[in-house]
DNA sequence: CGCACGCCTGAAAATATCTTCCAAGGGTGA
DNA sequence: TCACCCTTGGAAGATATTTTCAGGCGTGCG
C-alpha cells in the first residue's frame, strides 16, 4: 500500500486520490484537513466530513453504521471519506476522532473562533484576528508534508536558478520568497507580469527550480509558467491550498497551505497569505541550514550594505 | 450526554463487579485506575493493564489480538481487563487510549520553543517556526494600543488619498496594505522608489493619510517621505517595532509591532513581517467595518473581475 | 496425603463491525 | 437526446471483538 509519491521520476505524476502523505494525520490536523479537502469531495462525503469535524466526540462513539445513519449516507461512503482524509479506514479515523475529542476537552481546544462582526469593537477585532492567524499557522504546520518540504528544500539548494510565480496577494509572497533566497546568495527572481513569467519559464531546464504560489490552485497566470517550466524539465514546486487542483499536475512537489473558513469580513486572502508565508519561511530556513557556510556571511553582508540607509542610533548604549 | 451506547440490545451487560460508576472513565483517569485496581487483578490481567498504562499510544494501535499477543495472553483476557477498568469492552478502552495518547502528545508539544539549530530536521523547523510566529502574533495583539488603532482606522476611513511607504521586507507589507485598501474602494498607493515616495508625499495635505512601515524605525528612505507628509499637514501613521525611534517624531499615531528575539538562522525580518501584517490586517478590517456599505460590494466586484483568470472547476457537480 | 472445588486461562465459536464489490441512479457534455 | 462517467447505497466478504466453554492449576478440606 506504499504511496510512492514524489520521487525523482516524473511521468507517473498521479493526479489525485487517496492523499495519504505517508502517514495518517494526527488528530490535530483533522479539522484543517477537512477544510482543505472539502471542496474536492462529493456531496455525501461532505456531509460525513462535516459531521466529523463538527462533533468529533459524538462521532467517535459511533460505528460505521451509526455514522452512516446519522449523516443519511451509507457505510461505504463513510469509509470512502475516511480514506480521503488520509486514514486507512474508518477504524483509524475513529481513533483520531477520539484523540481530537480528548484534546478539545482538555482545553488544548482548537475550538472554532467566532467570526468577526461588523460591529465588533477594534479590540475584539485585534484579538480575533490574532487568534485566527495563530490557528492558521497551527493548521498549516500540522498539514505540511515534511517529506515534500524536504524535497523542495533540496531542489532549491541545488538549483542553478530559481523562478517564483505568483499574482495578486500571492505575488507578495512570491516576492518575499525571492527576496529571502537572494539574500543568502541564491539566484531567485519573481515575475509579476504573467507574460514575462512564461517567457522566463521557457529558459529553464533541468537543474532549475520553478515555484508557483496560488491559493486556489486554479490561477492560470501562475499555472501557465509552471507548466512551461515543468515541460522544460525544471523541478517544479507548488504552494497551494488545493493540492488536488490543476496546478498539482505540473508540480513535482506540492506544499499544502491551510484553508481557513472565510467570512464576509475576512476574505480568504488573509489566512492564505499567513499560511503561505509560513511555508516560505520554512523553505528559506531549510535552505539556509543546508548552505550555512555561504548563507550566514551573505546574510550579514546584505545587512551591512544597508546600514547606511539607517539613521544613526539615538544613543549608543 | 447520550449514554445510549451500542444501540439495539445489550441488556445483560455487566455481569459482576465492573465498578460501572455510571459512565466510562475518561482517559485522564485511566492511569490512576490501573494503579488502584492492579492488586485485585490476576497475573495475566495485570500484564495487560501494565502494558496499557505504560504505552497508551502504542496500545491504541493494536487490535485485541495484537494486544493479547504483546502481553502474552489471550483476547478473552484483554476483554476482561477492559471490563474491569470500567469499559464495556476493548473497543471502548481503545478509544480512551487514543484520547490519552493525544493528550499526552499535545501536552508535550509546546516543549520545543528552543532556537532553530543548523542541524534541526525539517519537521522540527516547521514546528518551531509556526510556534514562534504564533508567539509573535500573541505578543503583537497584546502590545497593540487599541486607541491608536482606532484613531488610525478613523483617519484611513476618512482619507481622501492614502500613501504607504516601506522598503525591503516592509515594502511587501506596504504593498499588502495598499492592495487591500484598494480592494475596498480606497485610494491607496505604495511607492517602492524612495525618491518617488518623497515626490508623492509633497502632494499630500490635510485629509490625506501617509503610512510608514519600518521595523527599525530608523530607515531613512521611509522616514523622509513621512516627514514630508507630516509637514504638509497629512495625518501620518507609523507601524514600527521601535515606538521611540526617530520615525515616531513625524507620526500622529504609532502602531507598535512586537520585537521578537532574533537568532542567526532567523533574521528579525521574519517575525517583524508577521507582526506588521497583523497590524495591517487589523487596519483593513477596521476600515472595512466602517465602510461596510461600500466595502462589501467592492470586494465581491474585484473577485468577480478576476474570475476568468481562473481555470474552470475540474467538474461542476 | 489425596481429593474436590473453584478460579484463571486460552481456544474457538458466535457476533458485531468494517471493507470491498457491484449495479443502479443521476448528472454532464457532446 | 444519447452516451458516458461519477456517485451512491446495498449486500457479500473479511476482520475484529465478544462470548462461550473446557482444561489446568492451586488451594483447602477430608
Amino acid at each position: 500500500m506504499k504511496e510512492t509519491f514524489s520521487l525523482p521520476s516524473r511521468p507517473p505524476n498521479q493526479t489525485r486520490g487517496t492523499a495519504a502523505p505517508g502517514r495518517t494525520p494526527g488528530p490535530t490536523a483533522l479539522a484543517a484537513k477537512v477544510r482543505t479537502m472539502a471542496p474536492s469531495m462529493t456531496r455525501s462525503m461532505q456531509r460525513v466530513a462535516e459531521a466529523v469535524a463538527g462533533d468529533p466526540a459524538g462521532c467517535a462513539q459511533l460505528t460505521v453504521t451509526g455514522l452512516a445513519e446519522r449523516t443519511g449516507t451509507s457505510e461505504a461512503t463513510v469509509v470512502r471519506t475516511s480514506r480521503l482524509l488520509g486514514y486507512p479506514g474508518y477504524r483509524d479515523l475513529r481513533l483520531a476522532l477520539a484523540g481530537l475529542a480528548a484534546q478539545q476537552e482538555s482545553g488544548a481546544a482548537p475550538a472554532v473562533t467566532a467570526d468577526i462582526a461588523v460591529d465588533d469593537p477594534i479590540g475584539e477585532v485585534v484579538a480575533k484576528l490574532a487568534l485566527d492567524e495563530q490557528q492558521t499557522l497551527a493548521d498549516t504546520a500540522a498539514g505540511l508534508d515534511t517529506a515534500q518540504v524536504e524535497a523542495a528544500v533540496m531542489a532549491l539548494t541545488a538549483a542553478r536558478r530559481i523562478d517564483v510565480y505568483g499574482v495578486g496577494a500571492s505575488g507578495l509572497v512570491a516576492q518575499d520568497l525571492a527576496q529571502k533566497l537572494l539574500r543568502i546568495g541564491l539566484v531567485a527572481h519573481t515575475h509579476a507580469d504573467p507574460h514575462l513569467a512564461v517567457t522566463n519559464a521557457v529558459q529553464l531546464r533541468a537543474g532549475d527550480v520553478a515555484v508557483a504560489i496560488t491559493h486556489s490552485g486554479r490561477t492560470v497566470d501562475v499555472i501557465e509558467p509552471l507548466r512551461v517550466a515543468f515541460d522544460r524539465g525544471a523541478t517544479t514546486l507548488a504552494i497551494t491550498g488545493r493540492p488536488e487542483g490543476e496546478i498539482a499536475q505540473y508540480a513535482d512537489h506540492v506544499l499544502t497551505t491551510s484553508t481557513a473558513r472565510e467570512s464576509e469580513l475576512r476574505p480568504a486572502a488573509m489566512s492564505s497569505r499567513t499560511s503561505q508565508l509560513l511555508v516560505v519561511d520554512c523553505l528559506f530556513i531549510g535552505v539556509a541550514q543546508r548552505t550555512y557556510e555561504t548563507a550566514a556571511p551573505a546574510l550579514s553582508a546584505s545587512y551591512e550594505a544597508l546600514a547606511h540607509r539607517h539613521s544613526p542610533r539615538p544613543r549608543a548604549r
